[in-house]
DNA sequence: TAGTGGTCTAGACCACGCA
DNA sequence: GCGTGGTCTAGACCACTAC
């Protein structure tokens, strides 16, 4: 049995978005023009664009037309930056350094990206500030094979998903943390002002673009000083 | 200017299941039943049912109907249990023991429950395992002026969304999860058998129900050896 | 004013679960 | 076979935005 129709005009659109058919932070074609072109009702389009929006894939606007997503920091911030005050305040984190290396992937990197072991990677090593204070170290690794890097030199721009975006044409689609407790190794003790062996979050996250595909895993530790990461379970 | 028709047909049917008009476990009138009794077109009424189950508040089920979900055990560990593997495995906590008990507010929790502080409150607190080693206690407080409880004396049932279902028709819609790491407090050490002072998580829950009412506040703390937090962001 | 998405309706047919 | 939700269509009108 096909899918639904809808669920058939859903892939192309995501098919159009990855394969920079449509540009992002610029409308896709009216509701109509695309119910015409895809042989299908208004009513059908809709619904596929519907289903888009609930996962936040494209952006609706009344009046101006529906937008694919444009990786801007804000959104970064809005969509997938999690850390808040204890009150759920929002914070926003302010870099202090970074630091772009290539590494022989570790072992437990290495099947996450689907490399093998002691292939080379890139990795990001940054600390931001929350609140005027460095409360985080982040390790973010990449495969050189699907997001080339200038490995030393060239300085980054601050939201790195808009760089993936914008050179790559890689838009995030979704992300999965994994969120745990741990005691601060010395480096990262060391970068953030705090004792060794203090008890830190530690947010493992995979990210994937639109086709699905894994485009970056990275290691953030945090301390949470008044600080903790919020989310909403429905 | 109103609500859309299907908004407030949403708001009826949520007051409808929050009243107890509808039952959990049993199905909702029809999708024409429904829109001959509210004067829309069965359209209208689909458009407001899917919204719900998008918010997980009712589940459709074709050739069957539309049904009020039941606070199964089932549903509160696939639903609200977030704690996993590290590689995403499910985990299933096994109660240890089990203690209920009334105090004074304490101050941080006073204001989150919208209680005077010192007010009697009940805490329940629990010991639980995770992959059969003791990994988690867990201190709930709730108003008995919203849930009363057996202060001291009969078992509670295995899940307590349950309990707060079948015995005063309060079904969890909604819950605000903020994650820390901290140093385990010296009864949590014990509880668990870890160190004192190891890292832990800590996980703060609020707990809303249909009519967004905060019913319960949850602080539950996790050994987080090869187990963590996991979600994902869309 | 023109064009967009948002709401609402009406009706047809399909897929599923059950008696 | 019957009743349920799921899909698909067609068309009307509203609300918002830009020009």
């Amino acid at each position: 049995m096909p899918a639904p129709l809808y669920l058939q005009i859903r892939e192309i659109l995501i098919a159009r978005m990855a394969t920079g058919t449509f540009r992002p932070g610029h409308p896709l074609p009216s509701e109509f023009a695309l119910a015409a072109e895809l042989n299908v009702s208004q009513g059908t389009v809709r619904k596929a664009l519907d289903t888009l929006a609930a996962d936040n894939l494209v952006i609706r606007r009344q009046g101006l037309g529906t937008f694919m997503p444009e990786a801007t920091a804000e959104r970064a911030l809005f969509q997938y930056f999690r850390m808040t005050g204890a009150d759920g305040e929002s914070l926003i984190p302010v870099p202090i350094s970074e630091d772009i290396s290539t590494h022989p992937a570790p072992a437990h990197l290495a099947s996450r990206l689907s490399v093998a072991e002691n292939a080379p990677l890139i990795r990001i090593r940054r600390v931001r500030a929350l609140r005027h204070a460095p409360a985080t170290l982040e390790d973010i690794w990449i495969d050189p094979q699907i997001l080339p890097m200038p490995a030393n030199g060239a300085p980054l721009p601050n939201a790195l998903y808009t760089h993936y975006q914008r050179a790559h044409n890689i838009s995030i689609a979704r992300a999965e943390d994994f969120v745990s407790a741990t005691a601060a190794p010395a480096h990262v003790a060391q970068a953030i002002s705090i004792p060794q062996d203090a008890p830190v979050l530690l947010v493992r996250r995979d990210a994937y673009d639109l086709t699905g595909r894994l485009v970056e895993t990275r290691e953030s530790y945090f301390h949470t000083d008044g600080i903790g990461y919020s989310v909403t379970l429905r």
